[in-house]
DNA sequence: ATTATCTATAGATCTATAGATAATGC
DNA sequence: ATTATCTATAGATCTATAGATAATGC
């Protein structure tokens, strides 16, 4: 699914002709992906988007169909750097000689860095697939890819696991990381939760539960090559 | 804090004078909660709850001061509802004889049951804390006053539990079940998982895992009084 | 000469109210 | 006589467009 199949009919955008016009449409993005963070994409209005950008109502019109459309564009700059991203986090070149910890550990660490360093990066475009059903689907689809190329690299450490059933052991650990890993990013969530640890804390533990669970006995006895 | 204390000056609703007057704001509170639930608190007018519970715009005014008391009485109906099954299950005398097994099981037993029977139930009305800090911290407090019951019932079976620090395991293995809970109910969030398991399955898996991880063996070879 | 931007505004929608009408219960 | 409801509408806001103005690059 390439990134410019959505770049069609219903979520027409301007091909721009001059310098000026890539730069406005960006920085409309970045305007649009900090605001729908803030306050979400309904509660924002198309006016708001374009004072921060620094533009005009007009200006927005001129390079984007519709608000919906805007939405649309927003949502695939930010799934096709997803894309890149998670393509080369789940390279197996990438993780030679690193164990199963490795791997998990990398894998949280990333996710926090990410949520600190661009807060409105995922929650900003996913808003646009909450109301509608064909870019749910597609990000499912995305996220599973990344998800299946991560449970390639631990099933390769298959004999890590003791656990009798690997495929569905490495399966329910990365869904499990996952969970724990939104619960944490996600403010409101967070303030619902019992541990209020530091990201090395809450990684130390989440890497002792999976190792319990795959069988693997403690993290610590084990070597690492970080 | 009593539920009443959020029917105030901001928060005001009519203490009804007659019959009709009670019937009329419980079916628009049961309008707002499932279409709060649809499409969310924002996308959806005052006309549109007004229609869904068989009465006029008028109406609605005549017994919430403005929309956000209405979706101050929905929060205070649900966290009212909310407080008293929360308080029964964590009830000490509820699990007398009953193991951490038992008890882990009956959590998710109950939060997946509840999801099923009244999907809008916790949905809608947490659509009003995400903008209102001041219902989003009573709400945690809520929450958290939940799990705190729950965490006490299992550090009463200290003695199942091997893990070294068994405070820290248990408000681990409690966030770590909540989290799951999360993900598997929300819809969105649910087609991103690898596994696509019965709800037993999920439970059996995610009690293996918080045994491991407390180090007590294998559930299958406790006795549970289910 | 074309592309990008701005200003001003029409049209749609939504919140909240005013004033009229209907139902309740003393 | 009071309370609850309805109808109609004012006022605010938001989306999207039309037409005028400014900037770009051949």
């Amino acid at each position: 699914m390439a990134g410019s199949r959505w770049i069609s009919d219903l979520h027409w955008k301007r091909t721009g002709q001059q310098s000026r016009s890539q730069k406005t449409q960006e920085s409309l993005l970045d305007a649009a992906e900090s605001l729908f963070f803030e306050k979400g994409a309904e509660a924002t209005s198309v006016a708001d988007v374009a004072e921060r950008a620094g533009c005009s109502v007009g200006a927005v019109y001129h390079h984007f169909r519709d608000k919906k459309a805007l939405l649309y564009a927003l949502y695939d700059r930010m799934t096709t750097q997803y894309r890149e991203i998670s393509r080369d986090a789940v390279d197996p070149a990438r993780w030679e000689g690193a164990t199963i910890v490795d791997i998990l550990r990398g894998y949280m660490e990333f996710a926090l860095a990410m949520a600190r360093e661009r807060p409105g990066f995922k929650l900003a475009g996913l808003e646009a697939t909450h109301n509608d059903p064909e870019l749910r689907a597609h990000f499912a689809e995305l996220t599973l890819e990344t998800h299946r190329g991560q449970q390639e690299l631990l099933l390769a450490r298959r004999d890590e696991i003791d656990h009798p059933d690997p495929v569905r052991a490495t399966a329910f650990v990365l869904d499990q990381i996952t969970a724990m890993l939104r619960s944490r990013l996600d403010p409101v969530l967070r303030e619902r939760q019992l541990t209020t640890w530091s990201d090395e804390e809450f990684m130390q533990e989440a890497l002792r539960s999976a190792c319990a669970y795959l069988q693997m006995g403690n993290p610590e006895s084990r070597d690492t090559n970080s």
